[in-house]
DNA sequence: CGGATTATTATGTATATACATGTTCAGCCA
DNA sequence: TGGCTGAACATGTATATACATAATAATCCG
């Protein structure tokens, strides 16, 4: 497999000067040195230094301006990948069997709240569920939707009663923009009922937001027993490679 | 602001080609042209149409295979960018007053407990600090962190009485890797009365372990109360640009 | 001496070219 | 028919080259 060598050239230099700096070698603000003079020290054309330079750039390690040269870029490490997984694979990366239910479904024209939750300026008719997703016996997690019939009409011939709408969902929009808002909220009484926990537990919420090309699409809101469930971001400079 | 020209060709090029795959006009598993073909299509070289075609490998919406040609990617939506500000940068853009003070500071053998935050196999000293962040009066948010004097030995010599030691650590270690944790927990008898809320409330609890290119090098864990504060994270197809 | 003009310099983008590498496919031979 | 071999092909990487662009440094001149 990849035994981490990855030996073309650029990568070569690439995990050099990320070492360099990584390490504290080249502090923030050093100025690394000029394209011309890489390609020098590493034996390379000057286009290999600048695509190595380039993807350094990109991932924020190093901060460019024309005529000075090439500088490490102050840390700011304010950027971590949220991993989400649907459903489903959490529970089973539990070794935990899963199992949904509908527990509502409602076609109606979208009120002010669901105007607000799907950002629609005008009215339109959307589809509200309530879905409860289940890790053996127990109550894993509680999904309220709101899908907008004006961005994705088939929906409204869709049941849900088997298939959990976020798995349907990816299949009719394929590439969307997503935005999540992550609290923590004591358990109301209906939720404790329905997730089967006590009054005022502490509930981890994700509110996601979704966007296709052609306009709002959903809003979901996800409710986790808060002691049961954690999310997890890792961070890394650099990045993928 | 940037109003989406660009207009170097090759941006040209791949917002043309982003569009088509977002929109759904290439599908998943739609097999697209040939480097040879876009270049001669875009008149431009292949070298061109490779930088792009690269560029969306690595963005995650094409998937390429040698010989087969490029292919668009299935959806995977399971990642989003979390951003993560500074204690004081998020007091501020509330346009709240911020301050900051130390509660504990302790210096200690690494117990099993801390070892184990930490991930350190080997026993060491460790910095205990728990601090309180204000916003205006009122408590934001409560800070409790070890240090590894191993890795971080000047950290010793600090005090932390006007400094907050998250601030102070990112000048001391550059570069780092990050694993956050995030859950929802109920409020401890202690917290309650640290951050002023009932006891039972509901938090959000951030955990983040860092590490260094010598090693482990803090642990923290940021509560917050629950329904004062909310995290946000994005997810674009195709990432920064 | 100060402000405008020009030159220099480093990066940014693009092209043409070359060869390497990994797949697929077609054809060959047993 | 079955398996092997090699040609064809698409991508991957690297080089040399060229010109554009932006920022600094140097120069010139009123």
């Amino acid at each position: 497999m990849t035994n981490g060598k990855e030996a073309t050239l650029h990568h070569r230099i690439l995990s050099d000067i990320e070492g360099r700096i990584v390490s504290g070698e080249w502090p923030p603000g050093y100025r690394l040195p000029f394209e011309v003079d890489l390609a020098a020290q590493y034996g390379c054309s000057r286009m290999t230094a600048n695509k190595v330079l380039t993807h350094l750039a990109r991932a924020g390690l190093i901060e460019r301006r024309k005529k000075s040269g090439s500088f490490v870029a102050q840390p700011v490490m304010q950027a971590a990948v949220l991993e989400i997984h649907s459903i489903e694979a959490e529970v089973r990366s539990l070794k935990l069997p899963y199992s949904y239910r509908l527990e509502r479904r409602i076609l109606r024209e979208a009120g002010p709240a669901d105007r607000q939750h799907l950002e629609l300026s005008e009215t339109a008719s959307v589809l509200d569920l309530v879905c409860l997703h289940h890790a053996g016996e127990r109550p894993f997690c509680l999904e309220e939707r709101l899908i907008n019939l004006a961005t994705v009409p088939e929906a409204e011939g869709e049941d849900f009663a088997r298939l959990a709408p976020g798995t349907w969902l990816i299949s009719q929009i394929p590439w969307s923009t997503a935005e999540h808002k992550i609290y923590a909220l004591s358990a109301s009484a209906d939720v404790a009922k329905t997730l089967d926990i006590p009054r005022n537990a502490a509930c981890l919420v994700i509110e996601r937001r979704t966007w296709g090309s052609s306009g709002p699409v959903t809003f979901v809101r996800f409710t986790y027993p808060g002691d049961r469930h954690a999310l997890v971001a890792r961070f890394t400079p650099g990045g993928e490679n």
